[in-house]
RNA sequence: GGUGCCAUAGCUCAGUUGGUAGAGCAACGGACUGAAAAUCCGUGUGUCCCUGGUUCAAUUCCAGGUGGCACCA
């Protein structure tokens, strides 16, 4: 029997983690989280970690698994993921994978080019002279360095064309040459089940849920890893946003309506993200029998 | 009940010496291959409260109405 990866996708707040359990139970299986942040173990009420009770009643894989102090980035996501899955696979027909993190998805689903890893010492001599010399001198060496991506890269981005100019001068090769745009062959086989409700609705969740998270002690949890704030992992939005307000730039309530917008606009990209995916069958998240439904009319 | 002020975008407001309007915030659309909860690009979305009058032309002027606020009774 072909061995199947049901994944739960949707933007932030909509109920993902609720409905997996319930589909983790049903098909007897275990749940690999594809979310960016939940991987860092200092960070648990900001990012939504499903509460102890939930995590005892499926296993979870890859919440908590790291530090922020980590480098963690999509194409490990994608490793971990199929490593964890070769394990699984062996037991039981079915994985659970569930979370909002776009590129990591597709990492997964669809794989990465096999590019060099950063070198940090070359990542952060190239964000010194981004700060120094501006991106117009990210431009002119990426243009030396790999003319084709220059003409069709987002040159306003600091962040595409720093890293197009990290893999030229580690492999000596052109960006472009590296990007076969193939998708890799999976031998399992992937359900996209996305979730979604009104615009409205979803945004009221959202907002609650920040109020929510504030009672939790958010804050408590953010000034704990404060003096980390430099560090990627922490460039995280319910954290980045309490920062400012601890730094005396603003004030606590203006920084947690903040930390609203953000997440309202977070849910926007990941929904213009999911949008161009013809693979996802749509949902509200309360209608479990119909998606068991479906993803078994999948499965046979 | 009387007098005065106000009514323009989702919100707060600006403006048009009469030629159908614009800021901030919010909102909306898009891009995305190893930093992705990141990063970047784009978009005013409007019965200018209603009805009538004056006028070639009214969101703007006039009258009445409705609603809100303030003060006086």
């Amino acid at each position: 029997m072909k061995k199947t990866l049901i994944v739960v996708l949707g933007p932030t707040g909509v109920g993902k983690s609720k409905l997996s359990i319930k589909l983790a139970q049903y098909f007897r299986t275990e749940i690999i989280s594809s979310d960016s942040r939940q991987v860092y173990s200092e960070l648990s009420i900001g990012t939504a970690v499903p509460p102890e009770v939930d995590l005892q009643k499926v296993k979870h894989h890859l919440i908590h698994s790291h530090s922020v102090h980590d480098d963690y980035n999509a194409s490990q996501f994608e490793k971990d993921v199929l490593a964890i899955l070769d394990h699984l696979f062996r037991e039981k027909d079915t994985a659970v994978m569930t979370g909002g993190s776009m590129l990591y998805i597709d990492a997964v689903c669809h794989g990465m080019d096999r590019l060099p890893d950063a070198d940090p010492e070359l990542r952060s001599r190239l964000i010194r002279d981004f700060n120094e010399k501006g991106i117009e001198h990210l431009r002119l060496q990426l243009k030396k360095l790999d003319p084709h991506y220059y003409s069709v890269a987002d040159l306003k981005n600091p962040k595409r064309l720093l890293h197009a100019i990290e893999v030229c001068l580690i492999t000596g090769k052109t960006y472009t040459s590296l990007r076969t745009n193939q998708k890799k062959e999976r031998l399992f086989r992937i359900i996209k089940i996305g979730l979604n409700l009104e615009r409205g609705e979803l945004y009221e969740r959202i907002n609650r849920r920040v109020d929510q998270m504030i009672e939790e002690g958010l804050e408590q949890e953010a000034r704990h890893v404060y003096p980390l704030r430099n560090l990627n992992s922490l460039n995280t939005v319910g954290y980045k946003e309490l920062f400012a307000y601890f730094d005396g730039e603003t004030d606590r309530d203006k920084a947690i309506e903040l930390i609203r917008r953000n997440s309202r606009h977070y849910a926007r990209r990941q929904l213009t993200w999911f949008r161009r995916d013809q693979d996802i069958a749509w949902f509200r998240p309360e209608q479990e029998k119909e998606i068991i439904h479906y993803v078994e009319s999948k499965l046979t």
